[in-house]
DNA sequence: CTCTTCCTCAACCAATCGGTTGAGGAGGTT
DNA sequence: AACCTCCTCAACCGATTGGTTGAGGAAGAG
C-alpha cells in the first residue's frame, strides 16, 4: 500500500473516516476535538482516522494555538475520480455498444480456432 | 465494513485489485487462469481478489464450462463518483469561492466571542 | 510559576488481511 | 471408467489494523 492513491482509497473505505470527510465538507474545517465529539470512540482514535486521512493526502492539518484544525484537500480526490471515471467509461462502452459484442465473438471465433 | 461503499473503496485500495479492474476493462471478460497468468502471486490469491471485488459489486462472475468468466460492471462505480463528486465540490466551493472566507471570518468571530 | 486544555505518541491486544499449501469439486476429454 | 484442467475452499501464518489506556508535549490562563 504505498502509491497514493492506494492510500486514498483505503482512507475512504471506513465509514467513520468517510462522515469525518463529510462533516468538513459541510461545516468547513474544525478541531480534533469538535470532529470527536459524535463518537463514542477516544479522542486518540480519531487522531489516528485524521493521520490516515492526512497520509491519503486528503485532509492538511495548520496550527492555532492548542487546535490543529483539520482542512479538506480538494486535490486527491480529483486524482480518485479520474481513475474510476476512465475504466467505468471503458467498461459501459465495452458492455452496452455494438463493437462490445462484436469483440465477444471475436473472442468466441478464437477460442474455437485454438480448439480445433 | 459492512456497507457496500466501504467494500468498495477497500477493494480499490488494493495496486493487484486495480490492475485487475484496468485489464479487465482493456480486453473484457477473462478467466481467472488469464488474470492470473502475469502476476507472481499463485492463483488462489488472485481468486481471493477477485471475491473481493464480486462482494464489493465491482465484478461478476459467470459460467462457462469450468471457466468463470470476470465481468466488469459499472455500476458501483458510478456510486463511489457520486460519493467523492459530492464532498469534492463543497470543499472547493468552500475554500476557493467568496463565501467560504465569509465563512471563516464568521467562525473567529464567534470563537472570540465566545473566548471573552 | 502552576494549572488546564488540546492533542499526539507509545505500548498493548484482539481481529482482520494477504499470502501460502493441500485437498477436492465441477466439467470436459479419451 | 480414468484423467486432466480450472477453480474454490480450508487451514495456517505473519503483518497490519482499529481500538484501548497511560504518559507527556505545546500553548494559553490564573
Amino acid at each position: 500500500m504505498a502509491d497514493q492513491l492506494s492510500r486514498a482509497f483505503q482512507a475512504l473505505a471506513d465509514p467513520t473516516r468517510r462522515d469525518l470527510v463529510a462533516r468538513l465538507a459541510a461545516d468547513g474545517d474544525a478541531s480534533v476535538g469538535q470532529l470527536a465529539a459524535p463518537y463514542d470512540v477516544s479522542v486518540q482514535a480519531v487522531s489516528k482516522h485524521l493521520k490516515v486521512l492526512e497520509e491519503a493526502g486528503l485532509v492538511s492539518r495548520s496550527r492555532d494555538a492548542q487546535r490543529r484544525p483539520v482542512h479538506l484537500e480538494a486535490e486527491v480526490f480529483d486524482l480518485m475520480t479520474a481513475w474510476i471515471e476512465r475504466y467505468r467509461r471503458r467498461a459501459e462502452e465495452r458492455y452496452t455498444r455494438l463493437d462490445g459484442v462484436l469483440a465477444e465473438l471475436a473472442a468466441d471465433d478464437e477460442e474455437e480456432g485454438a480448439a480445433s
